[in-house]
RNA sequence: GGUGAGGUGGCUGAGCGGUCGAAAGCACUGGUCUUGAAAACCAGCAUACGUUUGUAGCGUAUCCAGGGUUCAAAUCCCUGCCUCACCGCCA
């Protein structure tokens, strides 16, 4: 959410901004409405100051014994003029927040122009892309080949497209990805681990700004009602993470605060029915490491570059070859201010692609969630700053390993920072 | 799931339907005192929004949340959520 004041007194500004995005905002109607609020709000503010005044003096009159009859004949009307406004004004500031909640963030000036990921600013490269003197395969062929580590038909058959059931050393690898993430967020980066619920309810999605806007990417236990939906599904660590600071003051020392959890996602996929069908690229359920960082304004930016080093890392550590991609203002997520995706190399598709993204959200996500931090010696606490990355998404990783690590003869090399997860296990090969 | 108790400011904890944004204590901040510190004493100490050039003033709202009764609700009624205790069940 925009800060309404900065919303309010700079509309066009805003406007303009967000056309970089490819969001219109109709800054006449948003003129219109705040417009009325203002006028109701004075109203009803002014009827609420007469009616308390009254009940007031109603009060000591009664005090000192008086006859109150005739003063309340005299309040006669107020109580049904003040409850109309009340209900106009609920009305229009309903009208407001409707919109306010679906105004995406404001791009960064650093953040390049653009409509799509076409426009990315590629900004780095790392490692070498493998050549291979053998057919290469894609990873469904290489587990396939290796007894059926990923099963697909299995994931249909439980729940439906879109599933998987890994099994075997597969699974243990999938396992040790995970963990080796973790360990070295832990140990290395300075994250606290955490565990979190998978189910989180609506206010949880309201803060991080998946809800109202995205409910049908989620999936969530009950029908939507007038009070939402019950509890939902979390589509990344970043919702349960972020949310731990949803209405907390925390003291200035105590930022930074890093975590960092591994926790299933599920996405509902909406809209996304043609692509990505085969393989692991594109599931309802996958894991992921997840980063979150709550900042001081002043250091959010710096932030957003260790952050994703911290990812980087990972990729590094793996000696898998990515790229790191500046998201133009057309592909950035709804909350982010600024983002870089890193893109893995995949052989088999002969691209990069996308495997994590560490975005910058400045105050969107604290101001939904009354996020907040004091300095020393300040009486009024400010809005602190959340940013978060996949550290990695470990699906996408499992892929990566399988087609850069396959070798001629079908067997996969484990990357030796991850042999020590795998009980020594230096490749695995068909029984 | 059943029964009972309860949810008040950073914490503890008062609060006959009216002058309660809310006693008191603790914590915290500033000051006096002191060579310094402690103690003592004095003062201050919630958040959001509106109005405004204003971190001033004024106004409005907030005593778990949402409804209701009333001229007036922290206080009464209903619903929900949560906490605690005991019972049942369970990994």
């Amino acid at each position: 959410m925009l800060d309404p004041k900065f919303l309010r007194n700079e509309l066009e500004l805003v406007a303009e901004k967000l056309k970089a995005r490819g969001f219109n905002l109709d800054t006449q109607q948003l003129a219109d409405l705040e417009e009325q609020r203002k006028a109701l709000q004075v109203k009803t503010e002014q009827l609420q100051n007469e009616r308390n005044a009254r009940s007031k003096s109603i009060g000591k009159a009664k005090a000192a014994g008086e006859d109150i009859a005739p003063l309340l004949a005299e309040v006669g009307q107020l109580g049904t003029d003040l409850d109309t406004a009340k209900a106009d004004l609920a009305a229009v500031q309903e009208q407001v927040e409707k919109i306010t909640l679906g105004i995406p963030n404001l791009p960064d000036d650093s953040v390049p122009a653009g409509a799509d990921e076409n426009d990315n600013l590629e900004v780095t490269t790392w490692g070498t892309i493998p050549s291979f003197d053998f057919e290469v395969k894609d990873h469904v062929d290489v587990a396939e080949f290796l007894n059926k580590g990923l099963d697909f038909e299995s994931g249909v058959k439980l729940s439906g497209s879109r599933f998987v059931v890994m099994r075997g050393q597969i699974a243990k690898l999938h396992r040790a990805l995970a963990q080796f993430m973790l360990d070295l967020h832990t140990e290395e980066h300075g994250y606290e681990e955490a565990y979190v619920p998978y189910l989180v309810n609506s206010d949880s999605l309201y803060g991080t700004g998946q809800l109202p806007k995205f409910g049908e990417d989620l999936f969530h236990t009950q029908a939507e009602t007038e009070h939402g939906y019950g509890l939902s599904l979390i589509p990344t660590a970043e919702v349960p993470l972020t949310n731990l600071a949803r209405d907390e003051i925390f003291d200035e020392e105590q930022l930074p605060i890093k975590l960092t959890a591994h926790t299933p996602c599920f996405r509902s996929e909406a809209g996304s029915s043609g692509r990505d069908t085969r393989g692991l690229i594109r599931q309802h359920q996958f894991d992921k490491v997840e980063l979150v960082q709550l900042v001081k304004p002043e250091d959010s930016f710096e932030t957003l570059e260790q952050l994703t080093g911290h990812a980087e890392a990972v990729l590094q550590k793996l000696e898998l070859p990515y790229r790191k991609v500046l998201l133009c203002t057309g592909d950035m997520g709804f909350g982010a201010t600024k983002t870089y995706d890193l893109e893995v190399w995949l052989p088999a598709q002969n691209c990069y692609r996308e495997i994590s993204s560490c975005s910058n959200m400045v105050d969107f996500q604290a101001r939904r969630m009354q996020a907040r931090f004091r300095r020393k010696g300040a009486k009024k606490p400010e809005l602190l700053h959340t940013l978060n990355g996949s550290g990695l998404a470990v699906g996408r990783t499992l892929v990566a390993i399988l087609e850069n690590y396959q070798q001629a003869d079908g067997s996969l090399a484990i990357p030796t920072v991850l042999q020590n997860y795998m009980g020594g296990l230096t490749s695995i090969s068909v029984k």
